[in-house]
DNA sequence: CCAATACCTAGTAAATCGGTAGGATATCCA
DNA sequence: TGGATATCCTACCGATTTACTAGGTATTGG
C-alpha cells in the first residue's frame, strides 16, 4: 500500500514538465526543481522514455519534454509503465486470485478497492495536476 | 501498491475463525483450511495477538479464536496493525507529504486516493466476509 | 573544437519479504 | 502423573526490491 519513490518522483518530474510545456528542461533542472537524487532521476526519464512518455534531446541545449499532450497521460499509466499493475496481491492480479472456503469474498473486496484506486489516477491526467497549482 | 502475504493470509486466516466461530481453531488447521505456510502463519497469528484481534488458548485442546466480534473488525485495522498506515508515499503519509512548485496538487491526489480506498477497507469488516460465502 | 547534455553499463548498501528451525512452556486428558 | 497436543519464543536465512551512485560514451549546438 506504498508509493514508491520511483513513481513520486516520475510523477513530480512530469507535472513539471507539464507545467513548462513550452521548452525543453534538462534532468538537473527537474531535479533541483523537485529535490530528487539527479543520477537516480536520470535513471527514471529513461524508462519514461522508453515507454513513450517522454521525448529527449541530446547534446548542448537538450533536455526532457513531454511525449504526447499532457491531458493524454493519467496517474495510472505512469504507475503502470514503471511498476505494473496498479493493484496485487501478493503479486498477482485481483481477477486471478483464487481462495477457498469463507475467504471467497475477499477476492471481491480486493475487486472493490482496485475499482476505486482507478477511480482516482485514471481519471487524473499531468494536465489536471499542472493548471491545479 | 501490492498486499503483502502476511496481509493476505491473515484476512484469511480471520475470515476462516470468523466463519468458525462456535469453537477455537488450530494454527494447523487454519494453514490446512487456507493453504498458508504453517510456521508463517503462526508468526502471523503472534502479531495479531498482541494487536488484541485474536485470542489464543495454549495446551492441549488450545487454538485460536477472534477476541471481539466479527462484525467490530475491519479489514483497514488488520492491515493497520501488521503494516502500519494504509497508504503512504515513499513510506510517508499522505498529509505529511510536501511538494514544490508545479507538483503541490499531487498531495491532494494521494490524499484522495488514500479516502477511497478507506471508503472500501474500513466499511467491510470480518463478518460481512464470512456471511457472504 | 568544446562544452553541455542525454545515454549506457555496472554496481551496491540497506531494507523488506517470505519464509524456516528448533526448542521452551502451558494445558488437557487418561 | 505423564504424555500428547498446542501455543509461544528466539533466532536465523536466502532472495528480491528499493533507492541510489559511479563513471564513462555518444550526440548536439555554438
Amino acid at each position: 500500500m506504498r508509493v514508491s519513490a520511483k513513481v513520486d518522483y516520475a510523477l513530480r518530474a512530469l507535472v513539471e514538465l507539464a507545467a513548462h510545456s513550452d521548452g525543453l528542461m534538462t534532468a538537473e533542472q527537474l531535479a533541483t526543481a523537485q529535490k530528487i537524487p539527479p543520477k537516480f532521476l536520470e535513471s527514471i526519464l529513461a524508462q519514461l522514455r522508453s515507454a513513450g512518455l517522454v521525448a529527449s534531446q541530446r547534446g548542448a541545449e537538450g533536455g526532457y519534454r513531454l511525449a504526447r499532450p499532457a491531458a493524454e497521460i493519467s496517474i495510472a499509466e505512469v504507475i503502470r509503465e514503471l511498476e505494473g499493475p496498479i493493484a496485487t496481491v501478493r503479486g498477482v492480479r485481483p481477477d486471478e486470485l483464487e481462495y477457498a472456503g469463507p475467504a471467497a469474498p475477499l477476492r471481491e473486496i480486493w475487486l472493490e478497492l482496485r475499482a476505486q484506486m482507478r477511480g482516482v489516477l485514471e481519471q487524473t491526467t499531468l494536465a489536471d495536476l499542472a493548471t491545479k497549482s
